[in-house]
DNA sequence: AAACTACGCAACCGCAAAGAA
DNA sequence: ATTCTTTGCGGTTGCGTAGTT
């Protein structure tokens, strides 16, 4: 038995909206809300729209203050460091820019953001893809993971989601998006620019102590990525594996000095996003994790942790 | 000028979480 | 505690347009 559509698909209809059903929708909702029920308000102003689709309408392009396009060097700052920490939360990403909807941001990346990044080569962009998508996957296991055993207090998207990111990035707005990449791919300097916020904001994605220097293995199977507290223990053949392998120490790429080690964690949490990158701009990829999807949808992680395969595998190294 | 390709954006789809009954 | 409904989200698709051959 399949999943109950949420509207008659065979009555409702679909495609661009009119100007007209605009107004209907806009004006009702300026006047009345929403009424607290999406699937009956359709309905009710005499719209043969799915709830879902009116509700994503107003979100995205009726709602008042509204902007679209004309990103500028800021909020792409403020999207990239964003999705290097918290990966393809666009909502979240949203909530940082004002009058920005989460499908614009998403839009904005997928087509502009990323290649203006990381270049436009059609073959690198195709792994890329593929690599964002293993991350992301990394990224989700990993929060699913602090979701369900509490860690990370309060919800890491609600912690993210009231976070002002725009104090953080008042302090960077002098650094050029490139740089930045640039300063991450040479070991996470940020330099004098990690202020206090960012602290704050990792301390609360990540549960460490807000002053807390992490340690981190250099290993970690993508559902512990970020969460050195949920990680088995480690290989025994993987030497890189100590307690005090942080990353500035060598985790990624290096010997830089971040002045707020408490980068580390986020840093670490998406080490293999930073990977990726560094397969993209054409770096070693030898000391690179390599994720790749188990049998059954295990997640594995074969990395290589510097002279020595380690291999984690179905919750056993 | 026509055909083809790439791009950008709006909208749809399905899943999961949250809330109500 | 369970089931059902609604909402929110992220991934993906489809269409219109601009650029290229």
């Amino acid at each position: 038995m399949g999943r109950a559509p949420c509207c008659d698909k065979a009555t409702v209809k679909k495609g661009p909206w009119s100007p007209e059903e605009d107004a209907t929708l806009k004006s009702y909702i300026e006047e009345n809300g929403t009424g607290g029920n999406w699937i009956a308000l359709p309905q009710k102003i005499g719209l043969k729209r799915c709830g879902k689709s009116c509700r994503l309408r107003w979100l995205n392009y009726l709602r008042p203050n509204i902007r679209h396009g004309g990103f500028s060097e800021e909020e792409d700052r403020i999207i990239l460091s964003l999705y290097i920490s918290i990966g393809s939360r666009w909502s979240i990403i949203a909530a940082q820019l004002p009058g920005r909807t989460d499908n614009d941001i998403k839009n904005y990346w997928n087509t502009k953001l990323k290649k203006k990044l990381f270049g436009k080569q059609s073959r690198r962009d195709q792994r890329q893809h593929q690599f964002m998508r293993q991350a992301a996957a990394a990224s989700d296991g990993m929060m699913k993971q602090e979701a369900a055993t509490g860690e990370a207090a309060g919800s890491s998207s609600m912690a993210v989601a009231n976070y002002n990111w725009h104090h953080h990035h008042q302090a960077m707005a002098a650094v050029p998006v490139q740089p930045i990449l640039g300063s991450i791919m040479e070991g996470h300097r940020a330099g004098d620019e990690v202020d206090e916020s960012i602290r704050k904001l990792l301390y609360k994605l990540g549960g460490a102590g807000p002053s807390t220097a992490l340690s981190v293995p250099q290993c970690v199977p993508p559902m512990y990525c970020g969460s050195p507290a949920l990680m088995p223990p480690p290989p025994p053949s993987c030497p890189a594996v100590d307690t005090g392998t942080s990353l500035d120490e060598g985790g990624v790429q290096g010997s830089g000095v971040l002045p707020a080690l408490e980068m580390d964690h986020s840093f670490h949490f998406n080490q293999v996003k930073l990977d990726g990158l560094e397969s993209f701009f054409g770096m070693s990829t030898d000391q690179s994790m390599r994720w790749s999807e188990g049998d059954g949808g295990t997640s594995r992680c074969s990395g290589i942790c510097g002279v020595r395969p380690c291999h984690w595998a179905n919750g056993v190294w």
